[in-house]
DNA sequence: ACCTGAACACCGTTCAAGT
DNA sequence: ACCTGAACACCGTTCAAGT
């Protein structure tokens, strides 16, 4: 019986690969991603997919290149460099939370492309324009990219959250957890807020040591 | 015929299945972890293990808490607050290192635990003590805790670490990578120094806040 | 060159059956 | 109360076979 597909196949090509199994893991997470779904997803089988993509693994370092390249970060010189880590912190918190399993890719597959290798050269080139000899400006592009990967995850996962199930909670007895139930009843802070709180500490940390 | 079993079989038992679980994945990795493996290697079925533990989520909190337990950090007021906090960020730092699949374990699945809590709990009250209103210590925990996280995971996954495979570097032209491959080929500082460079960036930052 | 069916070697978990 | 066998609904990947 002849079956009639919903869409006309389009041909299959790493690049439609990549960008179906994003919107799945966007929609059902990192779980949610296999080979086989994927396939269906593209009206094919599994095993079509390894035709073009030579293992899940290649698959989801296709996914983090394809998010990472996203980041801005602008060439060195155009802006003071404060403010130039800064907007950059900021664009990968963006992309990092409109895509919640990218630190967890991030932090378990590192990807070694030059996607991503880039935004490491382009903070080392800021940092040594700044005034850091180079290994402190391994060890404050350390300090930074740590800071942005850690507070990310946390701002997704981690306790402290706004808007955090009570639930979370209800087991632990105020007389022994008095500072994080006050904390929990008043509310937290914009998580936001937060984060630009974390970075301006180290900035000013960062630049107190060029002033020395 | 009957079986000879290498050990006698010792009655199973939450903590002995928990114990069991972390030796496994300690030496085979998160994904060497299934509930069939950890059942042959308590020379049991797999589904034997449901009746001490409700699923392999359960098992994976367990083995979270377990580790998180061993993180030393001393009741408020016995040392100088950024030494006492240091000193925290070390041990933890160390337990992850021990334990690689750590961190990966608390960005996945955040622990809800008392064990947990009581990391969060004890670096409040210390900020608290220090001087730090409800607000800051909120957010000055969220930035140690951000920091130590995410530069363990560096440490552990990302680029610029000692003894990386040149592998990873080999497809970067040095003309669009000097900085980068400028520090590969110097070589990478030792990255306990690293780490305590960041940290004492914060500390001194999170002091000079205090003393304002 | 690209797609597929069948198969291999796995998973977590449920459930009825055994002791 | 605790352990098990069989089964369900999945996995990633290989490989020979088809077009």
């Amino acid at each position: 019986l002849p079956v009639i597909h919903a869409q006309p196949r389009a041909r299959l090509t790493r690049e439609r690969i990549v960008r179906a199994a994003l919107e799945l893991v966007d929609e059902h997470g990192l779980e949610g991603l296999s080979m086989r779904k994927l396939g269906a997803e593209l009206g094919v089988e599994a095993m079509s997919l390894y035709n073009h993509v030579p293992s899940k693994a290649a698959l989801l370092d296709g996914i983090t290149d394809a998010l990472l390249s996203q980041v801005e970060i602008h060439p060195v010189g155009e802006r003071e460099w404060a403010d130039e880590i800064r907007s950059a912190a900021r664009s990968l918190r963006r992309v990092a939370l409109s895509h919640p399993y990218l630190v967890t890719l991030v932090a378990t597959r590192p990807p070694r492309t030059a996607t991503a290798m880039r935004l490491v050269e382009s903070a080392l080139a800021i940092l040594r324009h700044a005034g850091f000899d180079p290994e402190d400006a391994v060890r404050a592009y350390l300090l930074l990219m740590g800071y942005v990967l850690g507070a990310i995850s946390q701002e997704l996962t981690g306790p402290l959250r706004p808007r955090q199930q009570a639930a979370d909670y209800a087991d632990l007895r105020r007389e022994h957890f008095p500072n994080l139930l006050d904390r929990v009843e008043q509310g937290i802070d914009d998580p936001e807020r937060a984060f630009d709180f974390g970075l301006d500490v180290i900035l000013s940390g960062l630049a107190a040591m060029l002033g020395g």
